[in-house]
DNA sequence: AATTATTCCTTCCGGTTGGTATGCAATTGG
DNA sequence: CCAATTGCATACCAACCGGAAGGAATAATT
């Protein structure tokens, strides 16, 4: 059982997941490569064999990392969502979950055309888990006949998205307690009569 | 009539509103000072004798400029409504105003702890608006005597910030307006019975 | 075994960044 | 009217940035 001295994909993972957290703490622009390869334990060598410059690692990073991180916290488990309780826990416990994309897409609205587009197809992607799932909630009989799943999507992912940015800041607590309580406030509201 | 030739306030004021300019385009990070004194028609040598260094600079632009749009856009006009449709109308006016504030407070979150608390303040200023406003609705009875002002507010801004990341991606229209409609709705469910 | 291609590292570079030192004109105070 | 201070410009710098060039090690192919 020999190890393996070069493992491409591994160091591109490990590029990719380290370059991720720095983007998360710092913000993309803050963000040195650096840093970043350092952090990583690889040279800029490294990153620039698996990434032609930043702009592409840091669309890398959106379209493939943030995409699954979305599905895997989002999109899939919704399918396990028989309820509105059960949503209103989710929903909870997956408030600050997407704050990198957030992030990223505040940084990067009238920047970066390409990455602006990236991250503008995992929103999408968040939008239409939201939407699936309210569909399949009408039908089951948890989610109210007169919701309309492509209107009240947008609003849902507009809503968790503030949540995340509020999440940064430094708020007392009763406040964050109140916000979330209005929250649930809100998805009763979807309930079926 | 002379006219002076050295204005410190003015000077100082478009420093600050130059910068929170580029603040607002591209972010703090990736706005550098060359450019804003290139754009503000002056040096460097006037902008560090007004600010101490970037930081300082960016601190006051939050604690000052975003503080005031904050009154002006929100806060103030508030109290010139008296009915839940001059709420959804005014609303739907503003939502993109605050995106400079939202974007700071994405990026500052976990960096800068002066920077994150000042913009936390200016947060405060907007929950302070919404919660004023909602409880001036319910003793005038356009506000349903169920809701809990200090417990919608926050959520009011979350809202609020959420859309104003949403604004800066290129969504697709009929998304953008379907998040509209679902706004209204929301709003809606304010409304005194 | 020899050759070639891939993967990763070391080293360096030009440009830009935030920031400083200094000089001097405009203003202000006495 | 003169000295002191303020307001701003010029010139400059060290540090850092993203990125290029090319060499060494490993893997794949023959």
């Amino acid at each position: 059982m020999k190890k393996r001295k070069r493992q491409p994909e591994v160091t591109r993972a490990r590029i990719l997941e380290v370059a991720g957290g720095e983007f998360v703490r710092s913000g993309y622009a803050a963000s040195g490569l650096g840093g970043i390869v350092e952090r990583a334990g690889l040279t800029k060598g490294a990153l620039f064999h698996h990434f032609a410059d930043k702009r592409t690692l840091g669309l890398a990073w959106v379209s493939e990392l943030v995409a699954d991180g979305m599905r895997v916290a989002w999109v899939d488990p919704m399918a396990d969502l028989v309820s509105l309780d059960g949503l209103k826990a989710f929903c909870r416990a997956r408030l600050t979950a997407m704050s990198g994309l957030v992030l990223m897409a505040a940084e990067m609205g009238g920047v970066d055309d390409a990455m602006a587009a990236a991250v503008e197809e995992v929103f999408e992607l968040w939008r239409g888990g939201f939407a699936e799932l309210l569909e399949r909630g009408k039908e089951a009989g948890w989610i109210h006949r007169s919701i309309q799943p492509a209107v009240e999507a947008p609003f849902l992912v507009s809503m968790f998205s503030g949540f995340s940015i509020g999440m940064r800041l430094p708020s007392a607590d009763p406040t964050r307690r109140a916000g979330l309580m209005a929250l649930d406030a809100y998805l009763e509201t979807l309930r079926a009569v």
